[in-house]
DNA sequence: ACGTAGACTTGATAAAGATCAAGTTTCGAT
DNA sequence: ATCGAAACTTGATCTTTATCAAGTCTACGT
């Protein structure tokens, strides 16, 4: 990777305190790769070989068993992915598949576990950035056992607007079969709950969703930062 | 804490391989704590005081949401719990509670996350330690996700005939009401699923669980080491 | 040993969610 | 602009799970 395109990626907190040196390591063995839409990243049970790094684009995270497939994360710039099984050294417990054309940054699993073992402040970051995913996927498992399918879409559509930047419009970039996946319902289902929400202050047509009344939203949703994040 | 009470703590890979000085500073800081069963002993919500390592009894890490309740897990000796809260100095997602007359080691958080900054052998074993954790809890999404509450039960009976033996008769040391929220499910349903099961080659009497063929049960199971691990 | 509270089971019913089957809309390719 | 495939919606039905309501069992304290 070229010495201009590093400053993104060393913004990132994970790689923020290490040593110029060890980041330099890291860089020097990693490459750029552009990848088009829905082309197969990873697939769970295969061993790391690289470490990812979403620089453009998004990327799905997904997993299957017995003929089902459920979306356990949709990744977007700048973000690492699959971190923890590259540590390890342990299979991937996720496949993923990029959503649309993407640029992907990959650190050779080795070279981050070299660099992990003589770098105290990477080692560091890492315990920071794991905690955080961890209580990431804590979240997600109170949400999906404490919620219905309803309240969790409301809950995604206060969310999401307040990444978007709270204007209370939201446009979707991704098929509603996946978010109906990424939060656990079926397609079907997801036109009925968005239609059921028209009564506690969302319309949505299309690839939008307007909040008309936030605390009608809010009152039905009960968000809750302990399960929100 | 006494110092012939150590050993155990140290054979923890969390701090096996750190400094000798260091980790009689985490002990020389921590105290042994006797709690009776039924015993709050953190909350969600509040901000870590302490990093808990279960020496004795057994602990269930709950949630609750809109009047509702969760197991997420049932902690045994030896292991710590709420790690990534501590190190993160952020509020609990989970609260605890002593299920039986339990000892807890206490180590002040301030004296871990101090520790924490200065050794690094410690700050990669808590890396392991986390990634750990972290993919516990994907397979615990994978599995609420991707299962019914029959399936969840089948390959919950599997797995803990491994952990006590592999004997193909469980004890059950925790409530059946217990269990069932562990699983997702309510306690009639844990009651329906565990006759449903006996067509699978499963015996239940009151706290005895009986595998009278394995094949049959897995045959139903379809257990995945990328869901149970 | 007895009594009682709580745990467990079983049945009936309701709610939530999935599946099946049309239709309709959207969107990209020609 | 048109066509066709895929996405989306809506309705009907079925499965899964939860809730309500008895009952039975179990374990513990007196």
């Amino acid at each position: 990777m070229r010495q201009q395109d590093w400053s993104t990626v060393r913004a990132l907190p994970l790689f923020r305190d290490m040593s110029e040196e060890n980041f330099a390591a890291l860089m020097n063995a990693a490459f750029l790769q552009r990848f088009p839409a829905h082309v197969s990243l990873i697939a769970e049970g295969d061993l790391p070989d690289f470490l990812h790094i979403v620089v453009e684009g998004s990327v799905e995270l997904f997993a299957r068993h017995d003929g089902q497939e459920t979306t356990l994360d949709i990744v977007r710039p700048v973000t690492t992915f699959i971190l923890a099984a590259v540590i390890r050294d342990e299979v991937y417990l996720k496949s993923a598949r990029t959503l649309s054309p993407a640029q992907i940054l990959m650190v050779p699993a080795r070279t981050v576990r070299e660099v992990f073992g003589r770098d105290a402040a990477f080692a560091r970051a890492m315990v920071n950035e794991l905690a955080d995913r961890y209580r990431g996927f804590v979240r997600a498992l109170k949400n999906e056992k404490l919620r219905t399918s309803t309240e969790r879409l409301a809950n995604w559509i206060l969310q999401e607007d307040r990444h978007q930047g709270g204007t209370r419009t939201i446009a979707l970039d991704i098929d509603k079969r996946k978010l109906a996946s990424r939060l656990g319902m079926t397609p079907e289902n997801l036109s009925r709950n968005l239609a059921q929400l028209a009564a506690h202050g969302v319309r949505s047509s299309g690839r939008g969703i307007e909040i008309k009344d936030v605390a009608a939203l809010a009152d039905f949703a009960k968000p809750n930062t302990l399960l929100d994040g």
